[in-house]
DNA sequence: AATTTGTACGAACGATCGTACAGTTAGTTT
DNA sequence: AAACTAACTGTACGATCGTTCGTACAAATT
């Protein structure tokens, strides 16, 4: 079992589908999902603008497909290491923490790739905007449930997971707008009088 | 006095450029300002592409006198009737509410005009960054200064201020991204916990 | 009445967009 | 060694982008 015989030309274009979305997740970041292009990504890349087409189809299915990469690199640096810990305060601080330390250290060079793509899709049509709500959905329900394991809760769950999700993306906003780290100093005492008084 | 002599022909233009201008917020708060193209707004406009082009010269300044056109609005919509009543927290909830409201109507058909373009821009530099941003800091000094003309403070109103606007933001993206009103009712208990506390 | 001024138009430009398709290269299979 | 296959390239397409320019016409100035 496992040593599969592996296919040296399809690993290899799995790498190279891997550089066109990690670095298309950065773009998006900064520029959004619509202001990525093929060829941008192309020239960026040293590669032929119709070899990036190919890995896609379409320019949709590549947007798509650099949601669920950034997706990806979200979970394994945000949710997986909570998920680690036991439900619990313990577990929800270190999810909001972990949230801002994405943020702040710039995972993506634009700040939340997710603050971005919301914002740009929220209004509009299609499959990218579904996907993105999707995601968005799963993130506030994570945020809620870990919450809901912490013990003896003062108040409600999901108007606590309102609060503190709306200090995180404040957090990024400011910060990456106005170039501004005291924002992630604000949303930390934010999101620590919030939890004192929802487990006080 | 008054009286100045009216020009037909630049009455007839500002009027065509106010028309251009308030469409072009509207499809920016859906599209953003670089979805806004110059084409777009002629056909939809039905007039000529060389007609909306030479009243802004570049496109630059078109997005430019866009995010004037929306602070107008903005600011006739939310800040001046805030700034009709004496400083306290009538008038701070008058502004927090009224930025609910203006969201929660949609008078964009985006949602938040500034929050679309806030997030498109905040990465990238330029002009039209500069603007959104030197704008976000008058509404957040706003916000700030009229929590410290509150009597009897018990917190750091610079902190207050970032809540309280975390809050309004939050409700605007979630809102418009899953087409759910509760939003605002989330964020009119946050917003009333949080002065319920600041003043308590 | 003649002239200047400002708005709006139509046509055209170079660049770039997403997409299509036939050909090249290199690793796999027979 | 030959046949096959998957990744990638080069060229070309129609559409749209922002921008330029010369022109037409109406209003204001003289």
């Amino acid at each position: 079992m496992g040593g599969v015989k592996v296919d040296g030309r399809v690993e290899r274009g799995e790498q190279t589908r891997r550089q066109i979305l990690r670095r298309a997740a950065e773009i998006a970041s900064v520029e959004g999902l619509e202001g990525l292009s093929i060829g941008r990504l192309a020239t960026e890349l040293e590669v032929s603008k119709s070899g990036v087409f190919a890995h896609f189809g379409s320019k949709e299915e590549l947007q798509l497909a650099t949601v669920r990469a950034a997706a990806k690199i979200f979970v394994d640096e945000v949710v997986t290491p909570a998920l680690d810990l036991p439900p619990g305060v313990a577990r929800l601080e270190l999810l909001l923490e972990g949230w801002l330390a994405y943020s702040e250290r710039r995972t993506f060079p634009g700040g939340c790739f997710f603050y971005a793509v919301q914002a740009e899709f929220d209004a509009r049509p299609g499959r990218v905007r579904d996907a993105v709500a999707e995601y968005g959905r799963s993130w506030n329900a994570l945020v809620r449930e870990t919450v809901e394991g912490v013990p003896d809760l003062a108040v409600d769950a999901g108007q606590v997971a309102f609060e503190l999700v709306a200090f995180l993306e404040m957090a990024n906003a400011q910060s990456v707008l106005h170039d501004d780290p005291a924002a992630y100093t604000r949303a930390r005492a934010a999101v620590r009088s919030c939890l004192d008084r929802a487990i006080g």
